[in-house]
DNA sequence: CGACTCATTGCATACATATTCAAACATGAT
DNA sequence: ATCATGTTTGAATATGTATGCAATGAGTCG
């Protein structure tokens, strides 16, 4: 059972008689570009025109009221600004699994970008409960007349999509590609990069490989899929045995004991994610007592930064998030100028080789 | 170097003629109270009062607008609501670090929960730079008439303080307490975390411990540390060897090897945070070839999830983050009743042990 | 039936800004 | 000096909703 919380509470001290009150004690009433019009002698026009990059003014009325303004502390209230421009410099962010550290890394990413090209981020849970879509709450961050959505591996809902489309709100998918093609994404090359852990397998003189497949509906699981298979195949390698662990670590620790418990043990697996790749070494390490990296080789994707860390040492083909994100913003910047416009992304990674892998030139016979 | 991205674009097919136009293709312009009112037969004011719970409109009206709503699609506009209120049912959120999994999940419960509740989530970086202080765009996210700004783990500067203050923003520290208590603020029970762990680790006959530390200036690293010292102090032992590791993964590991690498190598290490645990177990058993767990304990304190994988087995103090989130999303709804008012809550947490300290009565005496 | 209360209703206005329009103004060319 | 051209300017209006106010109507009680 859980404790209660302990609790202090305290009021601030009242405000003072009034006879103080002219002390900028509380300034409840916020200061409006009116106010601002007046400090200067100039029509609040102006004040508006000086606040806008472009708009036509002189240049040393606009340094007259810049100053008013920060005298009284004014900045534009952005509420009435979007609401006259239909436009509100903000970006809605859908974020459905945040246990991926992929995914937490590009948040953090994007929040940067977002706050230097001085947009803000609108984050909202979009868990894709299998079939049931993105919370309603997505249908109310439409009517901010946001500037653009970015769905961090999220399944839209059909009906996602056609709103969009009518208000006008561009969609970039991140990390994972619509089937249809109708909307914008920014995606890793997934197919080369499954296929350079495949290379990378067969060199290391691997008999027996296998897959650990994540959400079986995502479009990252299936071209990673494919790019693996495609290779063995081209290869005449036999194909993979294949288990899902659903890019979470729980379900691939129960998937890498499938594995392993085969009588045709595999003696190489590739994870379709990072975290899985994290759950198969855990299991095989402490569970079968493996030396991975000699007598089991597990890959896994994204090079997460714990796939760096030394009990890790995972081998695995990088997502460049940086990269990626910088992309994402390229595209908002693009959009909001041509709504209708999409375009399609892929930011090419690399194979990082560490020692989770057996090192090629170096197979042990039995 | 960087490969370029590849990149393909397309647009969306023209718009037909203007005399299919009538089909609803694009239906650019969005739909107001004014269009439902015109659909219902009644006046704006009633669509409004239709919206808003507790005004004053017969029931069969109210039904009747809905019903018209729901056949335009229309939503009120939430920035005209908020220009109109005063309000914006936007909470801020600044995040400084989100390599901490601790604040990952807060970060997570607390878009969950208040989605739940009807309020949305405007994230902004706040990298606490040294002294430099939250970036600018915290400035401008005030004046967004938000209904409360929650900083996980971010120290404020005075100016942003008084700035919240004037406008009657609620302020909720979350993680960490204010010096001079002049804000409402969420935490954990540190000092009797911290204690638990100096029993544990005494109660395991360790002879030299150590103390990890985070960052020298936040709240819970100071509070952590006290308790610490304090119930060593009161049993008699020595006082621990400290470093520091400022609650980040490398830099801990160059501190634990600074412990390890003593005359007086430390046999129990208790880090501020999980993170640092996690570095200091990937350093003793890597690069030093200790056991952990039985030749050196290590404890660590938030209890992520990560804590819990079979390869760390770390006992640690757990920080309840659900409860926590709960308690943040109360505070924001009595404090926007009560701006002037603030709150400390302390969540109180529980000792988790597991296999990387030694277990009570199994000393091994040299 | 009259006076009273009370819940509804619509009109008008406020919220804080951006932008259109026409007028004022300056500039330069003829 | 005249005209054409182009830049500034402020008044007026628009964005989409909430709400104060007075008026309406329906009951209720005497």
């Amino acid at each position: 059972m859980q404790m209660a919380c302990r609790t202090r509470a305290s009021r601030i001290a009242p405000r003072p008689a009034d006879g103080y009150a002219q002390s900028m004690e509380i300034d409840n009433e916020p200061v409006t570009s009116l106010d601002v019009a007046r400090e200067a002698g100039v029509s609040q026009s102006a004040v508006s025109r000086a606040f806008t990059p472009g708009a036509s003014i002189a240049a040393d009325k606009r340094e007259r009221i810049i100053a008013a303004a920060e005298k009284l502390g004014y900045r534009p209230n952005p509420l009435a600004r979007s609401l006259m421009r239909g436009r509100s410099n903000i970006v809605g962010v859908g974020v459905g699994d945040l246990a991926n550290p992929f995914f937490v890394q590009t948040l953090q990413l994007l929040a940067d970008a977002l706050d230097r090209a001085g947009l803000r981020l609108m984050l909202f849970p979009a868990h894709a409960g299998s079939g049931s879509g993105p919370e309603p709450s997505i249908h109310e961050i439409l009517h901010y007349r946001i500037d653009a959505l970015v769905l961090l591996s999220v399944s839209p809902t059909s009906d996602l999509t056609e709103q969009c489309r009518r208000a006008q709100v561009p969609v970039i998918h991140f990390n994972r590609t619509t089937p249809a093609h109708d909307a914008s994404s920014v995606v890793g090359d997934n197919e080369s990069g499954a296929r350079a852990i495949a290379a990378h397998l067969l060199a290391g003189d691997h008999r027996r490989l296998a897959f650990l497949a994540g959400t079986p509906d995502s479009s990252t699981n299936a071209e990673r899929e494919a790019g693996f298979a495609q290779y063995l195949a081209e290869q005449g390698a036999p194909p993979a045995l294949q288990e899902c662990g659903e890019y979470a670590f729980e379900p691939s620790m129960a998937a890498t004991r499938r594995l392993l418990l085969r009588k045709d043990r595999p003696d190489a697996i590739f994870c379709a994610n990072d975290t899985m790749a994290l759950a198969a070494i855990t299991v095989a390490r402490h569970e079968f007592g493996l030396d991975v990296g000699r007598e089991i080789s597990i890959a896994g994707y994204d090079d997460v930064p714990m796939a760096g860390w030394p009990g890790f040492a995972l081998t695995s083909y990088s997502q460049p998030a940086l990269r990626m994100v910088e992309e994402t913003l390229r595209l908002i910047l693009a959009l909001r100028a041509e709504p209708g416009r999409h375009e399609q992304v892929i930011c090419p990674g690399a194979l990082i080789v560490r020692g989770s892998t057996r090192p090629v030139g170096l197979a042990v016979r039995p």
